[in-house]
Formats: C-alpha cells, sequence, structure tokens
DNA sequence: CAAGGCTCCTGATAGC
DNA sequence: TGCTATCAGGAGCCTT
C-alpha cells in the first residue's frame, strides 16, 4: 500500500525514465483509471499526445507529470494497488494494465536507454488512476489544492500542525491521516509513528503538548526516511515500482502487521482493534489507551 | 462547518 | 469441491 516513501521511489524513476519524453499516443483500457479526468477517456488521451513531460513532483501520496509547454499536468494517485511500470513495448499486457502511455523516440530517450519503452499503469483494486489538470501558478494541480505539505517538505510548518491538532476535537490517527492536516501518512507508517511515540491512535489532539506533537513529527519523518533508504516498501507482493523490482521494508515493521507478536519494546503481545474499516496495530502496554475513552 | 462514516474495487484466504 | 464471508484501505462524498 503505497504511503509517501513509495510513491517518492516511483517518483524518482519517472524522473529517470520518462522525463522530457514527448507523448506519442495513450490509451486508457479501464475507464475507471480515468475517472477523476471528468471529460472522460477520449479527451484524456487526446489532450495528451505530444506534449514534452517535464520534471516530476510529489505531494503527500499525489505524484505529477507536468507538460512542459502548457501549465497543466498528468496527476496520478495509486490508491491500494496501483503501479507505474516502464515496459518494453513489446511486453504483453499485464493481467490489470488500466492504461498505457507510449511515446515518441527522440535523442534524448536514446541517451538514457529508454528508447523503446512505455508507461504503464496497472491497478487490481482500482482506487487509484491518472487525470489531466491545470495547475496553479506554483505548479501544482487545481484538483489538490487541500492537500497539506508532507512532512519531508521543508516548508512543512511543524508548528502550523501544532496549533491545528490543538484545535481539532478529534484523535491523533485521524489527524495524522488527515490529508489536509499533513500528507503522505497512511495506515502503515500512522502506526509505525505511533509506536515509536508511545502514543495511542485514540489520545485526542486537543491536549498535545508542543514537545509530543514535534517528537510525533520526528518519528514520522524518522520511519519515512528509513523506508525511503530501503527503496520504499510494500510488503504487499502488489506493490512494484516504477522498475518492476519490488520493494520493501516490512523487516522494519514495529506495529503493523504484528497481532500477537512481540512488542520489540516490551515483550507484551501486540494487540489489532478494528479502525475505521481497517486495523489499527499497538502494544496495550507501551501505548495506552486514553482515561477518556470516545 | 467539523467530524465521522460509507463506499468504490479485486483477489487472497479462512471457514463451512 | 465450491461457495460465502472477511479483509486489505485512500479519499471523495454524504450524513449527522
Amino acid at each position: 500500500m503505497p504511503e509517501l516513501p513509495e510513491v517518492e521511489v516511483v517518483r524518482r524513476g519517472l524522473e529517470r525514465w520518462v522525463a522530457h519524453r514527448t507523448v506519442a499516443g495513450a490509451e486508457v483500457l479501464h475507464p475507471r483509471a480515468v475517472r477523476r479526468h471528468l471529460a472522460g477517456a477520449d479527451d484524456f488521451t487526446h489532450r495528451l499526445e505530444g506534449h514534452r513531460i517535464g520534471a516530476p513532483s510529489r505531494r503527500g501520496k499525489y505524484l505529477w507529470l507536468p507538460l512542459e509547454d502548457t501549465p497543466q499536468a498528468i496527476l496520478a494517485h495509486l490508491g491500494m494497488s496501483g503501479q507505474l511500470l516502464i515496459r518494453p513495448r513489446t511486453a504483453p499486457d499485464e493481467k490489470h494494465l488500466r492504461i498505457r502511455v507510449r511515446f515518441a523516440d527522440t535523442p534524448a530517450s536514446a541517451d538514457t536507454d529508454a528508447a523503446g519503452t512505455e508507461l504503464r499503469f496497472v491497478d487490481q483494486r482500482t482506487f487509484g488512476g491518472l487525470s489531466l489538470h491545470d495547475t496553479t501558478p506554483d505548479g501544482l494541480p487545481d484538483v489538490i489544492a487541500h492537500i497539506a505539505r508532507d512532512p519531508l517538505d521543508p516548508l512543512f510548518d511543524d508548528e502550523a500542525f501544532h496549533q491545528a491538532l490543538r484545535r481539532k476535537r478529534s484523535t491523533i490517527k485521524r489527524a495524522l491521516l488527515d490529508q489536509s492536516l499533513i500528507s503522505g501518512v497512511g495506515n502503515i507508517y500512522a502506526d509505525e509513528a505511533l509506536w515509536r511515540s508511545r502514543l495511542h491512535y485514540d489520545r485526542p489532539t486537543a491536549g498535545f503538548t508542543r514537545p509530543r506533537t514535534l517528537e510525533l513529527l520526528g518519528h514520522v519523518r524518522d520511519v519515512m526516511t528509513a523506508a525511503l533508504a530501503v527503496g520504499g516498501t510494500s510488503f504487499d507482493s502488489l506493490y512494484v515500482n516504477v522498475n518492476g523490482e519490488s520493494g520493501y521494508f516490512d523487516r522494519s515493521l514495529d506495529a503493523y502487521g504484528r497481532e500477537g507478536l512481540p512488542c520489540r519494546r516490551c515483550g507484551t503481545p501486540m494487540r489489532r482493534r478494528p479502525w475505521m474499516n481497517r486495523s489499527s496495530y499497538f502494544c496495550p502496554r507501551c501505548q495506552r489507551p486514553p482515561r477518556v475513552s470516545s
């Protein structure tokens, strides 16, 4: 399940293999993959043709490929199971291939041995997709203006995040997953950062002290940086990075998926609790629930 | 307006 | 064997 580190790995792959190539054509094999492109699949493909791709950017779990000659960008979200693969044009289609983008071979692509390859969006569960949007003056696709900066962004404002937590009448894991407060954190890294911080997921944010917020942010950054160093992660075999190699980091997980296994800090069996139609993993001893439970 | 819940989707797996 | 139930969960959208 791609979160910020995995998406960043994909972004770097695209920088290597796709930037500065010109789109020759695109093919949408499943309409749901472009459902965020409201004008439809035909409009999506027609408007891509002939444009040259710029340097890929990312905010949180969104990444986008700017078109160099127009203030627009191809926005991508991988959802649960999305992959962006660079494959030889001659490679057989993947079972869940949703979108194919072909490129014109140019001297630029020949220089990087990218010639003869195409970009494929493969997505089993179809929660992800591509779409084309206008970009704001700072280069951000307009439809993700509500997405907050992510914790690895140098312009992320720790103090503003802390004040936002204080104003909320919510609990900490909900806040971590709220992409309008802090982006890029999903269920896995939320549980990991909370475990490192010894915080229970249901702890109200309103009472957070500044040191507590800053420590949590530090752990969020640490766990993401560690995952990035290993090449992103997804013990989920569905996840493959842009070069088609599977990444991951599963051996470094301290909380997620460890129900019944001993806490790596105190040895107490880890627990799993149903939470927001998913799961939260935590140590019942290190991460004590708040006194007043919702 | 904020907070919380519902829903989209497919495949692996467990249970009967 | 073959069916059904459950789980995985990001984020837009809906309800309260």
